[in-house]
DNA sequence: AAGGTGACTAACA
DNA sequence: ATGTTAGCCACCT
């Protein structure tokens, strides 16, 4: 069903500027709540061809789970940072500031 | 076209 | 308590 695909997307976008969420949530509030590796899947591929916040989707712990070259998680950091997010060196967020769980539903 | 992989999370042993 | 296995669905080769 392309529906998740859009739906992750869909939430994406509505993640509040400057607040991160994670790809659990998304992938609850998209209705697969064990699809965590699919909104990363997807993001991983969707991202390059649409215009998607991906950078404020990270995993649970808070952590740009990103390792791959091609999509440098420094980057993320930067654009984290960009909206006011302080990310941590070791690049880590508080989610316990920056943690978007889906207040909108 | 079919198969394998993937930015993860959670439950089970 | 920690370690390992299983699951999700779509996209890429």
């Amino acid at each position: 069903m392309l529906a998740f695909k859009e739906r992750v997307i869909n939430l994406v976008k509505k993640v509040p500027y400057g607040k991160v969420t994670t790809y659990g949530t998304l992938a609850t509030l998209s209705g697969v709540p064990r699809g965590a590796r699919l909104v990363g899947g997807i993001l991983h591929y969707t991202n390059e061809k649409t215009p998607l916040p991906w950078h404020r989707v990270i995993n649970r712990e808070g952590y740009l789970s990103i390792n791959c070259m091609d999509h440098p998680k420094q980057l993320q950091k930067a654009l984290l940072e960009q909206e006011g997010v302080v990310v941590s060196p070791a690049f880590m967020v508080d989610l316990t500031i920056y943690g978007w769980f889906g207040e909108s539903k």
